[in-house]
DNA sequence: ACCCAGGGTCATA
DNA sequence: TATGACCATGGG
């Protein structure tokens, strides 16, 4: 008999209680939440960072203003953030709709569905992406399934979340998680938190503190009206 | 000298 | 539709 996986609700206890609060994202406007949600794809925050910090340097602190830059000026900025000839060009592509929309606020006054059919509609912008802006730059309701959300359902025992579709995950936070915003935002921090205080390669999630003490009802996958 | 990172797109089979 | 290559810098 093993210990069944934590739901939802227990996840997010147990890594508040370990954790605390977070208040996030890391970046002191929602424009650089925008700027860093396509800069730390596939790379680790502090090369994200870097690249915002050479871009306030370098007097490049509008959207307006990125627009009009010079391309190998904004791509030396940028280049800490690795792959930096593709994320300009999905940076270009998200400012220049955010812009097209008539601003942040602007954008943010559409509802969750249209925004976020507007930002999957930009080439470079993925579920994650266009999730993390909706989140933590417009503070609508949803949930951010990333690398480590998976992996830490996975260490868990949630086998499942290893190969289910993005959507399928995210719905299972939305469907333990309640209503309210703020605790999807401290929920996926809590998760990126935990993740990096685990880091790499940790094969079970030994000195995890909801490994032990998270037991309650399993919450099974849920079932995947969503493909094919 | 490898391996990987808070993804996403595109070319193959 | 399902894998794999690719982007690319910086740290373990």
């Amino acid at each position: 008999m093993s210990i069944a996986a934590p739901d939802a609700t227990c996840l997010y206890t147990q890594l508040y209680h370990a954790y605390g609060d977070q208040r996030w994202w890391p970046g002191d406007s929602p424009a650089e939440v925008v700027l860093g949600a396509v800069l730390t794809q596939n790379t680790v925050w502090a090369n994200a960072a870097q690249a915002i910090g050479r871009l306030k340097a370098a007097g490049l602190d509008s959207f307006e203003r990125l627009l009009a830059a010079p391309e190998d000026r904004v791509k030396a900025c940028i280049r800490p953030a690795g792959c930096y000839n593709v994320k300009y060009g999905r940076l270009m592509n998200l400012l220049r709709l955010v812009v097209d929309q008539g601003g942040l606020c602007a954008l943010g006054t559409l509802t969750t569905e249209e925004c976020r059919t507007l930002l999957l509609s930009v080439k470079g912008i993925g579920p994650e992406t266009a999730d993390c802006i909706l989140l933590y730059a417009l503070g609508k309701r949803v949930f951010v399934v990333d690398r480590y959300t998976r992996r830490l359902l996975v260490r868990l025992g949630h086998d499942w979340a290893r190969e289910s579709s993005y959507d399928t995950v995210q719905s299972w936070f939305s469907q333990g998680l309640g209503t309210d915003p703020q605790v999807y935002n401290e929920c996926h921090a809590l998760i990126v938190q935990h993740g990096k205080a685990h880091c790499r390669a940790t094969p079970r999630c030994y000195g995890c503190p909801m490994a032990r003490s998270c037991v309650t009802a399993q919450t099974p996958a849920p079932s995947d009206a969503t493909s094919a």
